[in-house]
This record gives C-alpha cells, sequence and structure tokens, in this order.
DNA sequence: ATAAAGGTAGGAAACTTTTCGTACGAAACA
DNA sequence: TGTTTCGTACGAAAAGTTTCCTACCTTTAT
C-alpha cells in the first residue's frame, strides 16, 4: 500500500498560478475556462490553453470539481473558500509570526496600510465578540 | 540598457526555501552556513552544500549579504525584517483579501486559532492607538 | 456541405526552484 | 607530516511549475 493521501488528510497548496484562477472562481462562482481566462487577461497576457490545462490539474489534484455534462465544461472549487482561506492563513503566521495571530495583529495595526476605517471596523467586531 | 533593476525598485519575493532559511536568520540573527543548515535540519533533511548553494544564491539576488574575511562567511539578512514581512503581508492581503485588512482581521477574530489571548491583547493596542 | 470558431486532451518545452556531487583549499589534529 | 575534518565554489541533475503546440471533436455560421 503506498501513502495514497486521503480526502481528509489531503490538504493541497495551491501554486502562484492556481490561486490566481481561485481567486477568479472564489469572486464568480462556478465558471469555464474561457471566462476565467478572460478574467486572467485583464491582469496578464495567458493562452487559452495554459489556463485550460492549470484548471485540469487542479481538477487532477482535487483542487476543483467540474461538470461534464455540458461540452463547455464548468468548473467549480472542491473546498470552501473559507476553509482554504483558514489554512492558507495559518500556513502564513505559522511562517511569518510563529503562530502567533497577535503578533499579526500588531503589525497590522502599526501599519500604514491598515485605515482609521479598518481599525473602527475592528473595535466593533470586537464589542460583538464580547458580549 | 537592459531593464537592469535598481536596488530600489528591486522587491525580492523569497521562495519557499529562501523563507526557511531568512526565519531562521530573523530569528538568530547573523549565522555561518553550519548553523543556520543545523537549524533547517531540526525539521527536515537537507544537505549542508543544498543549503550552502542557497545561500550563495540569495546573497547574489542581495536577499543577504556576507562577511568573507573569516573563511567561515557570516551572512546576515540585507533588508530590515520588518520591511520584507510588510512587504509580504501586503502582498497577501492583495491576494487573498482584495488588499482589504480589515478582511483578514474579521477571518482572524473568527477564526479558532485566535485565542481569547490574542483577543485581548488587541484591544490594549486599541486603547494605546486611541490617545 | 463546408468552413470557421470554439471546445477538450495530452505531451513536450521552457522556466524556476531545489538538491546534491565533485573539486579543492584551509584548519585541526594525531 | 599526513590525514581527517570542515569550509567554499561551481555545475549539473532533479523536481516542480507554467506555458503552449498539436490533434482532434463539436457547434455555429455561411
Amino acid at each position: 500500500m503506498k501513502d495514497l493521501k486521503t480526502e481528509e488528510t489531503r490538504n493541497i497548496e495551491p501554486t502562484k498560478a492556481e490561486l490566481e484562477i481561485l481567486q477568479v472562481l472564489w469572486s464568480f462562482g462556478a465558471s469555464t475556462v474561457r471566462f476565467v481566462n478572460d478574467k486572467l487577461n485583464e491582469n496578464r497576457e495567458v493562452n487559452y490553453t495554459s489556463t485550460l490545462k492549470l484548471m485540469q490539474i487542479m481538477a487532477d489534484k482535487g483542487i476543483l470539481k467540474r461538470d461534464e455534462s455540458q461540452m463547455k465544461h464548468i468548473y467549480h472549487v472542491a473546498e470552501k473558500e473559507q476553509k482554504t482561506k483558514d489554512f492558507l492563513l495559518e500556513k502564513f503566521i505559522d511562517t511569518m509570526y510563529n503562530g502567533s495571530a497577535a503578533k499579526l495583529m500588531m503589525q497590522l495595526m502599526g501599519n500604514k496600510k491598515t485605515s482609521k476605517e479598518d481599525l473602527d471596523t475592528i473595535k466593533q467586531l470586537l464589542k460583538k465578540l464580547d458580549k
């Protein structure tokens, strides 16, 4: 028996190009390759078959699932968006902040990028969490 | 004139393996290859010359600098830790949260991984920022 | 009916990243 | 003084990722 990963154990790290595709699917929901490729091309030039290939690979890996009942296959993300984001965030915190979410928060707050509005939003949230 | 990147424009994205090395140097400060390699081997098996090669490449790219006055070269990180982390965090927020730090915060707070203590820390910080 | 347009599939090429073998010099030491 | 140990340098292999060419089928339009 090889060490085939089960559905449970598997937690795939998308590559950079795969993440681009995930972003499109997260934003717009289940889509054709054509649609995804058009979106990608708003940012950079990519050949249609490149996107196709990548989405096929992602389907092989189990990152995407697809409806093949039509000629134009429709792809959708296999995992819940939130689950994947949780996983990636956790990994990010692990590598960048030794696993401390608080450290990340601190950097965020000490950051030019975090606006007054952001801080207000957070205060609201904290209030809600308190009760 | 080729499009040589200047010191200013350059903002190098460390690869995964490079990030591992950065983490060691961030934690322990300037180090020899031997030291870094030993640390890496606490997590996974890596050959000494692999680590050496990688650190040499990083030095070429300008991610690391080194003191060659001794036979055992001493490497240190070229950029301020915070600058690199700011850069990587920004990129992360861009790709994962459409550039919204608030969204990241919200995920963090809705997260099992964020402990009560973390939340308290944040409240403290907010208070400080308020005055 | 035929051409054109648009779809999938697969394999190979190109590029990037990572790993390591080999060579060789300097230091430590028996 | 040898020999073993520890260091750097370099190149190439190996692995991983991305891109695209080619083939071929289906639908659409002329």
